[in-house]
DNA sequence: GCAAAACCTTACATCGTGTCAATTGAAAAT
DNA sequence: ATTTTCAATTGACACGATGTAAGGTTTTGC
């Protein structure tokens, strides 16, 4: 299991062939398929498990306990813009999957859409102390809100441009303050 | 080459085995083989393909003829919003591609980051209306604007929650110009 | 001590890519 | 009119990866 995520998360873009799983694990083939029964399913896991060991509810506290809209924004933004490091190797190495692997970009997918809620919670703590702008929806401004906290915005202008991550979340911050909040 | 095409923007995620291309072009698979000489020529061929009959000078001419930043960024912003429908099915079918594939995938990286000169272009003609905001630079404002205008979340809104195109341009069309342009 | 679980070895079926060689058919060259 | 040439065809094969199967060995737990 942790196996698997080492190899998935290896700076080396390896195909990760079950090959490689049962060597890097010390056992055969054969044994990769008696724990689980394919290729898929293995992923999946894999993922599942990634997740687990990721402490979301902590990283997430101060979101939550924030007094008012505004404040659970600006903490919720820095609380997704800390996960991102973590979590963009996966990212990556599940792109480079192939068909028949679609499953595993499907548990892939539910754990990003996971973090839309706690967008939708933010936007409403907004809309409920009156701050949200006024020409838009909750669930707009929640679409609007997920997708200015992109991991490949964050990806292009800090891993591939060399941005200091405090000033990514700083134009984050600001950016979505101006997307959303009334002035 | 159009079949390749065909193919690969088609609504059903085929796998894109060789011997569907053979078949949906009325050859054999050898025959394939004469024309490209693998498999990842043959998808880079399809996305320069892709790219060239796509027109894109005639769609960023009223960006070009801009007379001033502001109105560049607006021309451009919408140009690329434009682009996306017909862009979205491909980017789809290349990230269903496996490893060994990832020649196509650079292909269409390149595509994709000759936006950016569009979005430096808009950029430069701000700044030299002395329009744009003077904690960023160009390089900076650059980085943020390609961010802003994410083709993920372009496909995130209006594809899967099903926001009219024109209330996302709007949007968009707001938020980068309070990113990026002085009140 | 014994049974279950985990693991190993070997072998095989399947599928997709890529290669090769021999051959057909038809247009083009002279 | 014949030869050259080129595109396409047929059929076979090697290779690598997934997944299946059967039977044997070692570890572990009770």
């Amino acid at each position: 299991m942790d196996t698997v995520l080492s190899l998935l998360l290896a700076p080396e873009g390896s195909p990760l062939r079950m090959i490689d799983v049962a060597k890097a694990a010390g056992v055969t083939r054969q044994t990769v398929y008696d724990h689980f029964s394919n290729r898929s399913e293995m992923l999946t896991a894999a993922i599942q498990h990634f997740g687990d060991q990721l402490d979301i509810d902590t990283r997430l506290a101060p979101s939550r306990a924030a007094p008012d809209g505004r404040s659970r924004l600006t903490a919720y933004t820095q609380a997704m813009l800390d996960f991102f490091p973590a979590i963009y190797p996966l990212k990556q190495s599940l792109m480079r999957m192939g068909p028949g692997d679609e499953e595993a970009k499907s548990a892939w997918e539910d754990r990003i859409h996971a973090m839309k809620e706690g967008c939708a919670a933010a936007v409403h703590a907004l809309k409920s102390d009156g701050d949200l702008l006024d020409h838009l929806t909750e669930a707009r401004a929640t679409d609007l809100y997920f997708t200015l906290l992109s991991m490949d915005g964050w990806a292009h202008c800090v891993l591939e441009n060399g941005w200091p991550e405090a000033d990514y979340l700083a134009e984050m911050q600001r950016v979505t303050r101006l997307a959303l909040v009334k002035p």
